[in-house]
DNA sequence: TATTGTTATACTCTATAACTATA
DNA sequence: TATAGTTATAGAGTATAACAATA
């Protein structure tokens, strides 16, 4: 009986665990900043595209809920992080920017990130990690 | 300016968007047997455990707080899946045993629970796939 | 008609504190 | 005093539906 793999071998499970401990102590670490993993992946994408991002767009590639979005860049712009300006060629567009404390903020919590990142994956040898973070983007990404 | 690597190369923004893709359709999937992922978690461990489980171990195997097993353990007795059984040796224990029909179904479930396993690690080769789990283990259980 | 942003709402998940019973 | 289980509660995250403005 129960000849079956262990809870702890099944893929799902690892990376839900694995997702939650690093997602934890990113927010910890971003605590000081007035930011969580979600609101900085908004800013992370909004200092990306430097000349604006559509909020659509911003959904897209975080996962999230257009709807979801725009609680989030309300947070960041009520902070002077983000702001939202009008798409001449499309006027249904709010384009989201960085403003300039925002890529100041954001330069600051992705050195915290970056630091919460390498300690996860400290017992992790390097050569491997760029096949795990491949593995990561084809089941995050199934389109791409 | 913006020299750094994208968000969709941060590790912990992978590892969050690839487990919330596996457990939306996992729990999707679990719907028709009145599972989630989370109580599918605590009933494959009492299936594992046969003997009986403490709900403290339940707790910090599947990375939850001793308050959410109560609730999750309560579900599934009230569904006749598991039962909560006296510990001889130590009356604080309740120890979580799955019933006949806690083992049926989980069968059934963990069937399900492989199929979309698969479906989503499809694309990746077989012999990188035990890598991956292994990368994975260290990050979700750094004692280990 | 289709799409962007928005509001509202409900449900799930997560985190904490406090209490009880046993050890 | 320490640990297992429990209750209660609040906050964060997720999912849906509906609407106005614009295309």
């Amino acid at each position: 009986m129960s000849s079956e793999r262990p809870l702890t071998d099944d893929l799902g499970f690892l990376l839900s665990r694995a997702s939650g401990a690093v997602a934890r102590s990113v927010s910890a670490a971003l605590g000081p900043l007035g930011l969580r993993v979600r609101s900085y992946s908004v800013l992370a994408l909004a200092v990306e595209h430097d000349t604006g991002v559509t909020q659509r767009s911003l959904a897209a590639v975080v996962g999230l809920d257009p709807s979801q979005v725009v609680a989030l860049v309300d947070e960041l712009q009520d902070r002077g992080l983000v702001e939202r300006a009008a798409d001449p060629n499309d006027r249904r567009n709010r384009l989201v920017r960085p403003t300039a404390e925002g890529r100041r903020v954001f330069a600051e919590a992705h050195r915290l990130v970056t630091e919460q990142d390498d300690r996860h994956f400290a017992q992790v040898p390097p050569e491997r990690l760029e096949a795990f973070r491949d593995v990561l983007r084809r089941v995050a990404f199934p389109g791409a």
